[in-house]
DNA sequence: TAGAAATTCTAATCTGGTTTAGAATGAGGA
DNA sequence: TCCTCATTCTAAACCAGATTAGAATTTCTA
C-alpha cells in the first residue's frame, strides 16, 4: 500500500489509487450500485480491472469508501459554510446558507455527494454501516438547526420539525434524480428550495 | 399464457401470475433492484425460480412490469381522489387532497408504488421507457394543478412552480427511504407535507 | 376417468462479472 | 548498472445467478 509517512499523497500510487477512487465515484454517481461495473471504473481510471485489487480489498469494499467520503465531505462542507456565517445572523439565515451549500455541493462539486445519495439505501447492508455514521452526524446538524429556529421563534410553534427536516433533505437528496444543468438555472433552483423553508417553515 | 377469453382472471393460473407480480413489488421495494434475486421472488410467490419463466420472459421483463403498474396505480388513484373532490373546491385544497393521497398510497397501499419510485432512476436504461411515459402522465397532472393554482393567484406568482413541484414531488418520493409505521404517524406527515405546499408556496 | 394441455419441478447449462495467479514492467536506491 | 520492491498487466479460475431442457405433475375437458 502507501499513503504512509514514507510515501507522500501526491506520489505516483497514491494519485493512482485516488484516481479509481474518483472513477469509482463518477460511474456510481451515474449509474448506481447494480449498474457500476469495475471493468467500467477501470476504463475511467485509465486501468485494468485487476489494477484495483491492488488499492482496494473488493468491490464492495470500493463501493463504502466512496460512500463514505460522499457523506462526510457533505457534512464538512456545510460544516465549513455554516462557521462563516457571521455572528448576528438568524437561525433561519442560517438555514439559508446550509440549503445553498448542500444543493451546490452536491450537484456541482461532488460526485461522491451524489453517488452517496443515490446508493444509499441499494447497497448492501454491511456497506451501509460507516457511511450511515456520518450521515447520522449530519442529521443532527440539520436538527439541531431546526430546534434552535424553532426555539428562537423563527418556525411555526406547531410545525413538526422533525418531520419538515426530513421532508426537505429528500426534496434536496431528489434532486440528482432530475437535475440537468443545461435546462435549469442552479441559482433558481436554490432560490426555490430556500423560499420553500422560509415560507414553509417560517413564521408568517 | 393465459388471462385470455377463455381463461378468466381468476383462474389458477392467472392467481399464480398475480402472486409472482405481487412478490416482486415486494422484494423490489424492499431490496432494490440489485438486491433483489428472482430466487428471493420465488419464494414469497411460493414457487421455484424457474416457475416465472412461465409467466415472464426475464427478469428484466417482470421488473419492468412491477415499476409500470406502480407507476400507472399511482396515477390512477391520484386521479381518482382529485375526481371525486367537490365542485367549488380551490385548487390549494386539491394540492392538499393529492399530497395526502400520493403519501398514503405510497406509503400504506403499494409496494408497486414504492417498488417503482425507489428503483426507476436504478433499472437499465431499457426498463425504464414504459414506466417514463406512465410519470410523464402523472408530472402533468402535478403541473396542471400548479399552473391552475397559481393563475387563480392561490401560488405566490414569483414562485417557480416546476423547481417547486420537482422539490415536492422529491420529497414525497424520498419519504420511502427513511418512514417507518412504528416510529411516526402517517397524519403527521401528511399534516406536515401538506403545510409545506400550503405556506411554502401558498399566499401568505 | 382418460387424455390433452397447462403448469411446475429438478437438474443442468450458460453468462457476465469478480477475483486470483503469476508474469512483466518500471522506478528508485546501493 | 544492477537489484529490489512496487505496480500493473494478461490469462485463467471461480461464482452467483439467470436461464433452458426436459421430466413430472396437476388441471381441465370431453
Amino acid at each position: 500500500m502507501s499513503d504512509t509517512a514514507t510515501t507522500p499523497p501526491t506520489s505516483k500510487s497514491a494519485q493512482t489509487r485516488q484516481r479509481i477512487l474518483d472513477a469509482a465515484a463518477e460511474v456510481l454517481s451515474r449509474k448506481g450500485y447494480a449498474g457500476t461495473r469495475l471493468g467500467d471504473v477501470a476504463a475511467v481510471a485509465g486501468v485494468q480491472a485487476p489494477a484495483i485489487y491492488y488499492y482496494f480489498g473488493s468491490r464492495d469494499e470500493l463501493v463504502e469508501e466512496v460512500m463514505w467520503v460522499g457523506a462526510h465531505r457533505v457534512r464538512l462542507h456545510v460544516e465549513e459554510v455554516l462557521a462563516a456565517v457571521p455572528e448576528g445572523a438568524t437561525y433561519m439565515d442560517r438555514m439559508m446558507v446550509a440549503v445553498d451549500a448542500h444543493l451546490r455541493f452536491e450537484l456541482q462539486l461532488s460526485d461522491y455527494a451524489t453517488a452517496s445519495i443515490r446508493n444509499a439505501g441499494h447497497v448492501p447492508e454491511q456497506l451501509r454501516v460507516r457511511p450511515a455514521a456520518e450521515e447520522a452526524l449530519y442529521s443532527r446538524l440539520w436538527r439541531d438547526l431546526f430546534v434552535a429556529a424553532q426555539q428562537a421563534g423563527e418556525i411555526r410553534a406547531d410545525l413538526d420539525i422533525n418531520v419538515f427536516r426530513l421532508l426537505l433533505l429528500g426534496a434536496m437528496n431528489w434532486v440528482v434524480e432530475w437535475w440537468n444543468p443545461r435546462t435549469r438555472s442552479l441559482d433558481e433552483l436554490v432560490a426555490t428550495a430556500q423560499a420553500m423553508v422560509r415560507h414553509g417553515a417560517g413564521q408568517p
